[in-house]
DNA sequence: CGACTTGGGTACGAGTCCGTACCAACATTT
DNA sequence: AAATGTTGGTACGGACTCGTACCCAAGTCG
């Protein structure tokens, strides 16, 4: 129960909060690990934190029973829980570290009671959300119109804009559950983008080589939702380094 | 400028707000008709209006460049704006109507200071961002792992949701765009579905005759969306009749 | 070291959908 | 009735992805 001084966080919504609205979350501050595979909450069970990631990714995937896929992805740059904000402490999706890490959370009840007097501490979220709507529109829009490569592509970079490093460690049974496709299905397109050299694959991990390569792959699959993210809070979505 | 008694509106979410909400918006309360492509608003401007559709149906549609396509559908279930009601007056999102009806408007200012100056009211809209969050989210998952048959069924259950006859004015041309797919494509699936007798299609129109059948088809890629915007509002998305 | 688990590579037939093109049926206007 | 525009039906080759199956390589653990 660290509760972390402002200047030290690195998630994005917390650290340009007010420091008045900083002050009103930070006793009920909570910083966790993040395993791979551990579940910040599950469909349709009560969500008891909302969960602001400091390192690693949290995937939020739709859960039918016909296998889940992701519909998004949130690092430093966001928080996993929007139906808490948005007043339902329930929601049909789940959501799972894909991504090990670290993160600051907040009991549900006591965000919602910080927003109820902080007009600005909400809009702040709120506006976080508008922008969840648009990554999550284009997840559907790259789902409907662009090839495997293209959606792997995609996929990689939201990850590599999430993460520190350029080498990520992922298998490809992985990628393909997230992008709700098959598993040989991501080995070839894994080998086509190394063609390229865009990136190199070994056992378990890819590494970025020349993310601009990877970015024209890609094509108007990505960008649409991270341009949107600049606007709305005048930063861009990949943190400097 | 008809300012509506709260117990003659349509619309789900203007009809269920409370007495004393419902007086908060309606001095602000503007009816407008819906002429099919009249454009709401527009991908990167200014929002004007939050619209409540009372019939016909909106569609949200994502403008790449690359050709736009569906991520979304209102009706009188909720509302067209939802950027507004998180605080952002613009969206890279167009909203165009996809069935001619009827709209009760709001200036986008307006309804910002009724929610400052009430909490349930906000609580209200907000609860509806969350399904259509889940809309979007199915939208996603559908365009993701479904045939197009399977996608069209979906498309034709969510618009007969929305409107008030089995009979619908829809062209071929239409539903490819909103799809994302070939306008052949739909004329196939359109036959397959037609050979099944759960639809019956002539120029220019689709009649639903076996609604149950639709559903069957359309397998899960419905019915998830649907069921979330029941539990959140305890009422059914179609309105009964 | 040998057995086991996990992750990755490859193959092949089948089905879906795309891109493109052309024609037919219907509606509206003059 | 002819002209024009809209809508729907059909065809065909090619690209992509699926479903399924099998094997190989790398790490792990007794």
């Amino acid at each position: 129960m660290s509760q972390a001084q402002q200047s030290t966080v690195r998630n994005r919504l917390l650290a340009s909060l007010s420091a008045g609205d900083y002050a009103l979350l930070r006793p009920h501050l909570e910083t966790v690990t993040l395993e791979v595979r551990d579940h910040l909450f599950r469909a349709d069970q009560k969500i008891a934190h909302v969960t602001f990631p400091e390192y690693g990714i949290a995937s939020i995937v739709a859960d039918t029973g016909e296998g889940r896929f992701e519909v998004g992805m949130v690092g430093s740059e966001g928080f996993a829980g929007t139906s808490v904000v948005l007043g339902i402490d329930r929601t049909p999706h789940t959501c799972l570290v894909q991504a090990t890490g670290e993160a600051i959370r907040i009991g549900s009840g006591e965000l919602q009671s910080a927003m109820d007097r902080s007009p600005t501490l909400r809009a702040h979220l709120l506006r976080f959300i508008h922008t969840f709507i648009v990554q999550v529109s284009q997840t559907a829009y790259a789902n409907a119109g662009y090839s495997l490569e293209e959606r792997l592509a995609r996929w990689l970079l939201m990850t590599h804009d999430r993460l520190e490093h350029d080498d990520m460690p992922i298998t490809h049974e992985f990628m393909s559950i997230m992008l709700g496709t098959r598993r040989p299905g991501v080995t070839l397109a894994v080998q086509m983008l190394e063609g390229t050299g865009a990136i190199r694959a070994s056992r378990g991990h890819i590494t970025i080589l020349d993310r601009d390569k990877l970015e024209h792959l890609a094509g108007q699959s990505y960008g649409f939702a991270e341009k949107e993210y600049s606007n709305v809070f005048a930063l861009p979505i990949k943190r400097g380094r």
